[in-house]
RNA sequence: GACCCGGUAGCUCAACUGGCAGAGUACCGGCCUUUUAAGCCGGGUGUUCUGGGUUCGACUCCCAGCCGGGUCACCA
């Protein structure tokens, strides 16, 4: 703790004085009746002669605010539903526990047990009868007028900024609750939500690097998860015919507003479908979710206004670099024209690039940022989706689809391939170029293929991620604002500070 | 990893071209029984991110580092 601190210092002192005058400041439990928001929601309106019928309440909350009169008071105390006034004088409560509150501060957790009345400017209050201290606090809070504005506190210091900063409370409710309608609408089609490994002796379901990690007892390297894919795909096998799974993925990977190493996927897999049954179904959630959380299909994100009400246009890789990217047709066609046309663009063009990934490079530099509506981005090309159906009218293509809003990625989504040999050349392929040095190629599964050997239905999956999804719903700037505790970087304490630093 | 921007009181921010580090809020003491950014009187509580350097003198200029933000790179 830093003691050289002179507010703290202060209110250890507070403490102790408590502590002496046989007060617990720090109480096991308090038995509350009501909450603030439910009070000052139900009784926004009654008169005094309801206000009286209510009979006393019970409650507990943190003290937001401290009007001290003399000898009477005003404050604010806030819980998980809102705030609510409360009023202590001391000839009601009594000289000691008046004593008490003077010596609470802005910050403790106070429990007060009470009447209802109406204030002479009309504000709904708690006459106090009994107060007790709940838990005392020790830091101050940031600035009540001001707030807590600085960036680095609010993400190290996440319980700060949810006290100071009621928007970001309301954030992660609003989080939440777009979580809990994904649940409703693939548990109402008869999907089971399942959870498989985060910890994988192999990893794979995508091309990315691995956290690394060890398991002592069985001497073991385990990765953290990059993907479930491959995992609901064996629950697929096993007859789970619809399954998904929300969860945290891991990637050892470059930070910046639309990554964190870990983040909150849902995938989806659907048997006896493929992905254009899955773009239909994209067209049914995203709507829902956003009505339902938004009160809206039309958000704005960014100052832009965004509209989910489906269809949703349809665009192939090619023709979004023709319509949207402002190149011609013969450009598109051939590896040479992509290549002479990413180099033009600025991208800085790797010669083992082949036609597939200067495609995709090129959508990145010239059309990803203009996909400002719901847009389906399909035709991607074989060789960079491994773990994808090819088309059957022109193997170069997968069957799949990217879902871009306000420029980001949100879903991705492909018909899964389940012909076992296929399966098996194309992560030979993977394994022999991971030999080769790409870091981010896919390793060889012989679990997986033998699973697919069993026998996958057709099927289609999906992933969807749900931080980028909640950025576009709460017109958030950067995955941070999103994720309660982002990764940063250890915080360095000062020197007089470390010896208590657990 | 590269580049740009930032770091001053618990919080929000000032401080001219290098010249005594300052406001609001919070906090401390006093007064105050319907206030609500309560009010009135008094009080500045600081490793100016860290470490060097230049200078009579550094929050300010230079170098190195730390942390954060952004852009790019990496990457879905």
């Amino acid at each position: 703790m830093d003691e050289a601190n002179a507010f703290i210092r202060e209110r250890l002192k507070k403490l102790e004085e408590l502590s002496r005058d046989g007060i617990d400041p720090y109480p096991s439990t308090f038995p509350i009746t009501h909450l603030a928001g439910d009070l000052t929601g139900r009784y926004a309106t009654a008169d005094e002669a309801a206000l009286a019928a209510a009979g006393p309440v019970t409650l507990g909350g943190r003290v937001l605010s401290l009007r001290g009169h003399g000898k009477a008071s005003f404050a604010h105390l806030k819980d998980q539903t809102g705030k609510i006034q409360i009023y202590v004088r001391q000839d009601v409560v009594g000289e000691s526990a008046y004593h008490l509150f003077r010596r609470v501060d802005v910050g403790d957790f106070l429990g007060v047990q009470g009447r209802l009345f109406r204030t002479k400017t009309g504000e709904l209050t708690i006459q106090v009868e009994h107060l007790t201290l709940l838990a005392k606090s020790l830091r101050p809070l940031p600035d009540k007028w001001h707030g807590l504005s600085d960036v680095e506190v609010r993400y190290r210091q996440r319980y700060v900024d949810l006290i100071a900063n009621p928007t970001v409370a309301e954030l992660f409710r609003r989080r939440a609750h777009v979580i809990a309608e994904i649940r409703r609408f693939f548990d109402a089609r008869g999907f089971l939500e399942v959870e498989t490994p985060m910890m994988h002796p192999i990893p794979g379901g995508a091309a990315a690097r691995p956290f690394v990690t060890h398991h002592n007892a069985l001497d073991l390297s385990l990765y953290l998860r990059i993907a479930p894919e491959l995992h609901l795909k064996r629950c697929v096998v096993g007859g789970l015919e619809r399954v998904y799974e929300i969860n945290r993925n891991f990637r050892n990977e470059g930070l910046s507003t639309q990554h964190n190493p870990e983040f909150t996927m849902l995938e989806f897999y659907q048997a006896y479908a493929d992905y254009q049954d899955l773009m239909a179904l994209t067209e049914e959630l995203l709507p829902q979710v956003v009505r339902t959380v938004c009160g809206s299909d039309t958000i704005t994100y960014q100052g832009r206004q965004i509209s989910f009400a489906p269809p949703w246009p349809r665009l192939s890789l090619e023709e979004a670099l023709v319509k949207l990217g402002g190149l011609r047709p013969q450009e598109v066609r051939t590896e040479a024209g992509l290549r002479t046309a990413a180099e033009a663009s600025g991208v800085a063009v790797k010669p083992t690039w082949g036609w597939g990934k200067l495609l995709v490079e090129l959508f990145e530099a010239r059309v990803e940022e203009q996909l400002v509506q719901p847009t389906f981005v399909t035709d991607f090309p074989a060789e960079l989706s491994p773990l994808a159906k090819a088309r059957t009218d022109d193997p170069r293509y997968a069957q799949r689809f990217e879902l871009y809003v306000a420029g980001l990625e949100v879903a991705n989504a492909y018909t899964e391939l389940n012909d076992p040999r296929e399966q098996r050349r194309r992560l030979e392929a993977q394994a022999k170029a991971r030999a080769a040095g790409d870091e981010e190629a896919h390793c060889m599964d012989e679990d997986f293929l033998r699973a697919l050997e069993y026998g996958l239905p057709p099927t289609a999956g999906e992933g969807i991620g749900i931080d980028r999804l909640v950025m576009l719903l709460t017109d958030s700037p950067s995955i941070r604002d999103v994720i309660l505790f982002p990764l940063l970087r250890p915080e360095v304490r000062g020197p007089e500070t470390t010896d208590n630093d657990q």
